[in-house]
DNA sequence: CAACCTTTTGACCATCTGGTCAAAAGGTTG
DNA sequence: CAACCTTTTGACCAGATGGTCAAAAGGTTG
């Protein structure tokens, strides 16, 4: 539909790419909100302002148009994992995290969502790319987690527990929003919850890990 | 089904007792694994070995059984908040809590899977009960916990954003299971998971909020 | 055992939904 | 501008799904 807003003489390229790019966007935010079943083309449609059988003309299925969102959106989701190294030091490098975990959530809470759901429901897209990508990404960040509990940076805590609780804990601030905003009275989070959360994980990671802070 | 496989002369109440829980229970299942919109009434049929027409005859709607399944779980989810007062030290209450909640993960893996899919998508079904009765628990915890704070037995972290991140990482251990155990490349979580989930979280958080182990 | 209530079940229906198609409209390129 | 390619779109379809219904089977109670 942008077509009709836009001037005449608009390149075929850019009509597919804006087009593309805008299905992907409204698909993201009504999966993250209904699921892959819960979720109807013709809802998708309708909010980029196309008729079905053009969606369907950029993406051939539906479950074509979810796996393209789903990974657009882990690519995301996964970002800033490699930030954490041995060299760095962990009251750095976890604050670091945190930090840029529960921005991810606040920016992006869609993905955080759909992931979500996805595993929620038994990973059946996503089982190959966890197995694979994921499972690599984890195994290199536990590495780490283990190089500075044996450089005596840390306590020996189990590096696979710290991380799920990581997760768990930033993406929350995504994932349970709906939750989150009816038990502090307001309706959606602002840049002091985030804040706060920020502050209190990076606290109870570092205490709880007994980082050196010196 | 189960009348097939039993004696004659069955009261009626037993039939009826007997019929609603199982499919209460399937239901409870099927939902968990598909969400809402993903799981069809013949489905939960199928699983209670009963014919569509059976279950929709006990439960008049799909909407009907879910929101009976979700009150029912919610209950359980809901089971061992109040066992946090301000006489309590903190580091017992919270310690017990914490063990409760991954206890719930572990043997309630469901209650705590079809939660979280409500509030994810936004919590339609849930919203009421949220402002009220989970609202209510919500801030009578977060009161025992300034208490606390109070006659310093811990520091002066959020009482909420404290509950938020004990609730999501305890719950972690239900919802995520499809991603922990691809990561840590078993089967299934066994007791020594949880056992370890436990452990760190009770000390990151006896730690993260400075509680006095004196 | 007989009149009555509850449960079971197959057949059926209206609706929704993912997906197809062909024709028209819009760009592209020599 | 003309032949050609890409995009748009309304109409259409087959299958799935929630829900109904009436008849049969199974309990209950005097």
């Amino acid at each position: 539909m942008a077509k009709k807003t836009s001037q005449p003489r608009r390149k075929l390229v850019d009509i597919r790419k804006d087009n593309s790019e805008q299905i992907l966007a409204e698909a993201a935010r009504v999966f993250a909100k209904h699921g892959f079943r819960g979720t109807t083309v013709n809802a998708i449609a309708e909010q980029a302002n196309l008729p079905k059988a053009n969606v369907l003309y950029y993406f051939k299925t539906k479950e074509g148009l979810y796996k393209a969102v789903l990974n657009q959106q882990l690519n995301i989701w996964m970002a800033n994992m490699d930030a954490m190294t041995s060299d760095s030091h962990p009251k750095d490098a976890l604050r670091q995290y945190i930090v840029d975990k529960i921005k991810q959530s606040k920016e992006h809470p869609n993905a955080s969502k759909i992931f979500a759901a996805e595993i929620l429901h038994g990973a059946e897209f996503l089982k190959e790319t966890l197995e694979t990508e994921l499972k690599d990404q984890f195994d290199r960040t536990c590495a780490v987690f283990r190089s500075w509990i044996q450089k005596q940076w840390m306590d020996p805590i189990s590096p696979e527990h710290l991380l799920f609780t990581i997760w768990s804990s930033t993406q929350a601030y995504a994932d349970y929003q709906a939750q989150t905003t009816i038990l502090l009275g307001k309706p959606v989070l602002d840049d002091d919850d985030f804040e706060a959360g920020i502050e209190l994980l990076t606290c109870m990671v570092l205490k709880g890990c007994g980082v050196r802070l010196v």
